[in-house]
DNA sequence: CGGCTTGTTGCATATTTATTTAATACGCGG
DNA sequence: CCGCGTATTAAATAAATATGCAACAAGCCG
């Protein structure tokens, strides 16, 4: 429908321009651009475009947009072969590698755990990584060989 | 405090292996590992841990960890140099580049707000983006360079 | 130790968010 | 245009989560 969808265009607007730290906030901005509509529309509207409240540095509370991801389509490209382990460790389910890429399949939802923990080792073969929700996507150093990589993980996944 | 960092501990070890969806399973959880406490302490643990409330894919909830903010400035190898800027814009900490990706890491919360300012301006030198929590990854064209790349992300971010 | 400051907790409650329900609008094939 | 299935909505309410407050525990000087 149309006004929803420039409504849904409008919220993703705001979040990325504001701090919002509650649905009622949120209607408020909303209604200064015209859309009248009630908490309980908006709630639907955020559970479907998957925002997320979550806590800022200090503290706050603020929503925020998580993104569309993409529900990829399993290799094909040469170069990557999945490894994959017997045992599935926190979710886990293969990696492959690409060029200074890594990309790590999990469990549905579990991605983020995954993600947060491979952060929180904070090795120096890797670079940053995002997770989606059934992905983590690592970008590797520059001179970060798949060997290494894998040997990092291994304190995270032993069985990768 | 013993107890209650013990018990931010298994809160992390439960929300690693499991899928809780309310405040109210995870203190079951919780209490099946001995610890007791109201859903008013769970609620203050949560907000220290930064632990959101995510929606996954098949529209279920589910609170998972975010990264432990780390505002590091790791710079030690070689080529990757993290150039942090004196003032902090949106957010803003650090920014690193590898092959054909750069990964700008963010004040918690703000990677999405970034990432949407870069999409919008549609550099060329940039063909995509990808945000976390606190991370936003950013696929580079085939020729651009780092001091392209760096130029073009000054007119958001002023001092990067 | 005694006072001071800070941190932690439960309780009760406020606030916020999700969902049920019933009504209305919409799209579309016939 | 009609009828039927699907969306969308508001209102009310349920469910979930956050917080003010008071009590108590811990650490910390002097």
């Amino acid at each position: 429908m149309k006004i929803k969808n420039s409504r849904l265009d409008t919220i993703r607007l705001i979040l990325s321009t504001q701090e919002i730290g509650s649905q009622e906030d949120l209607l408020r901005e909303l209604s200064k651009e015209g859309f009248k509509l009630t908490q309980a529309t908006l709630s639907r509207d955020l559970h479907q475009l998957r925002v997320v409240k979550t806590v800022g540095v200090q503290g706050k509370y603020r929503y925020v947009l998580t993104r569309p991801h993409q529900y990829r389509h399993e290799g094909t490209e040469g170069e990557m072969r999945p490894i994959t382990p017997q045992h599935e460790i926190g979710g886990f389910i293969s990696i492959k590698f690409s060029g200074n890429l890594a990309v790590i399949r999990t469990k549905p939802s579990y991605a983020s755990t995954l993600a947060y923990h491979i952060d929180a080792y904070d090795f120096p073969e890797i670079i940053g990584t995002i997770a989606g929700d059934d992905t983590v996507m690592i970008a590797l150093a520059e001179d970060a060989t798949k060997g290494a990589i894998l040997k990092a993980l291994r304190t995270i996944i032993p069985n990768i």
